[in-house]
RNA sequence: GGCGGGUUGCCCGAGCGGCCAAUGGGAGCGGACUGUAAAUCCGUCGCGAAAGCUACAGAGGUUCGAAUCCUCUACCCGCCA
């Protein structure tokens, strides 16, 4: 698969990676020199990285690729303070919850990266926390040696905090935020020689405090370098705007089967978009799928890809496999109850199930609600009398309506769905 | 430490002691259109078949009756020391 490759920034400049940098010429000169240490912090503030998380991450592993040798931060003393946001001061997560969490996510950000050289030499990543050389840190000697060079002046100016000082105010803890995180960069670059920090164009204050720092400490320019968040094209924060919650990386939280379908249901507008962010396709490949998607939009080829390959970024390609299965023999064109039993079976390990015993009786509100479709009964209802209840592919008009024995797909399955993309099964025992 | 303001459903936000399960907006959900898309339009949106139950930070209290009044607690905000 050798081709001649373009430069790093270039490919990230064309993929909409680039949101704001400190001088761009540099950095590139930077990065020819050789391999450039470069890190990338993510906080501990739930249990799981999402979806909007990889951005920065796989932008790590591009430049892992191009030669260059990342640096993931697990967040787990940033973490115990918070990044002030715009909306009001956070909660405090105990020790505990924060070390638990922070442990959570160094083992997903571990498989984003190579700890080895298999990209050239002196690429092998780096993992570390940042705990690790804060924990330990008295408050006067972070007085002395951080805090002394930061003006209030400054941090006063900064945007997240004159919206909070405009509306709830905000705690110190949160203000000093900052200086942890210059505070990690001038470390790394001590430690690792690190020279780049890359993050969402939301870090890009708390990256030019780390540049500031290490430009006054150290007398050296080191780099700064930020993606735009990330949002569909209603301007709505990536992964907020189907069914509610996040996307999660921890397949326990959202299963492989959602996660497939949540970006096979990714708008036209966003797809490509998507791919240049998400996927390590070559520009012409997603050149192409965006041509298709202009000419044939019903076929959904650019959305099938990007959920095929950010699936199997995430889950794997046994598991993709499993889920583009399933959701084919859900969704596709065939009668259900042409699919073969192991077919079904598998379709079904995928996709959300519950249990139901015929000799109780069950009416299609039942069905709705072990299926995990509906809430409530209240809400099972209202699916039924909207339209949106449909049994084996058969819309179900009647509230009362039960399933019969010949109903069951293979004698053991019903597929129960709601509107037109919510499917699950039910296993009927009698 | 003092004084004042605030805490409402997923989010924002209105709320006269009874007519408040609580106006409005957004999100969500279903339908129509289509392509498991967007936009648009329509409907819906605590639990319960219903009686009724649970809800307006928490705990008490006043009252025939409280989200609305009082007390204490917790948290947030502002001003003063």
């Amino acid at each position: 698969m050798e081709r001649v490759s373009e430069h790093i920034l270039d490919e990230l400049s064309w993929r909409g990676l680039i949101a704001q940098s400190t001088d761009i010429d540099t950095l590139r000169k930077d990065l020819d020199a050789g391999p450039l240490t470069l890190y990338c912090g993510f906080d501990p503030t739930a249990p799981s990285l999402h979806a909007g998380n990889l951005v920065p991450l796989l932008m790590l592993r591009r430049f892992q690729l191009a030669g260059h040798k990342p640096i993931v931060l697990a967040g787990g003393a940033t973490g115990m303070i918070g990044d002030p946001r715009d909306t009001g001061e956070r909660t405090l997560n105990s020790l505990d919850t924060v070390a638990e969490w922070a442990g959570r996510i160094r083992g997903q950000l571990e498989r984003f990266v190579a700890f080895d050289d298999r990209n050239g030499p002196g690429t092998a990543a780096t993992i570390v926390n940042n705990l690790d050389w804060t924990g330990g840190l008295s408050v006067l000697e972070f007085l002395r040696d951080v805090g002394k060079h930061f003006s209030i002046n400054v941090m006063l100016g900064r945007e997240t905090v004159k919206r909070r000082l405009d509306g709830d105010g905000m705690s110190y803890t949160e203000f000093s935020y900052l200086l942890l995180q210059s505070n990690d960069y001038l470390h790394l670059f001590r430690e690792y020689g690190c020279r780049l920090q890359v993050g969402g164009s939301d870090q890009w204050g708390n990256i030019i405090g780390g540049v500031e720092l290490t430009r006054r400490v150290a007398g050296e320019s080191v780099h700064a370098l930020t993606a735009p968040l990330v949002t569909d094209a209603e301007g709505r924060k990536f992964g907020k705007s189907t069914g509610g919650g996040n996307v999660w990386l921890d397949p326990a939280m959202t299963s492989p089967y959602a996660w497939y379908q949540y970006f096979v249901n990714v708008g036209d507008a966003d797809v490509i978009r998507y791919l240049r962010l998400f996927t390590f396709l070559p520009r012409e490949e997603i050149d192409a799928l965006a041509a298709d998607t202009a000419e044939r939009p019903h076929l959904r080829a650019a959305q099938k890809r990007l959920a095929e390959e950010f699936t199997t970024l995430v889950h794997g390609e046994h598991e993709t496999a499993q889920v583009v299965a399933a959701s084919q023999a859900l969704f596709g064109r065939g009668e259900l109850a042409s699919l073969d039993l192991s077919t079904l079976d598998a379709a079904m390990a995928e996709a959300p199930t519950g249990t139901v015993r015929l000799a109780d009786g069950p009416t299609i509100v039942d069905l709705l609600i072990a299926s995990g479709l509906a809430d409530s009964r209240g809400a099972a209802r209202r699916t039924v009398n909207e339209g949106g209840a449909y049994v084996n592919n058969t819309k179900i008009v009647d509230e009362a309506w039960q399933p019969a024995k010949e109903d069951l797909l293979h004698a053991k399955w019903l597929v129960v769905r709601r509107g037109k993309r919510n499917t699950a099964g039910v296993e009927v025992q009698l």
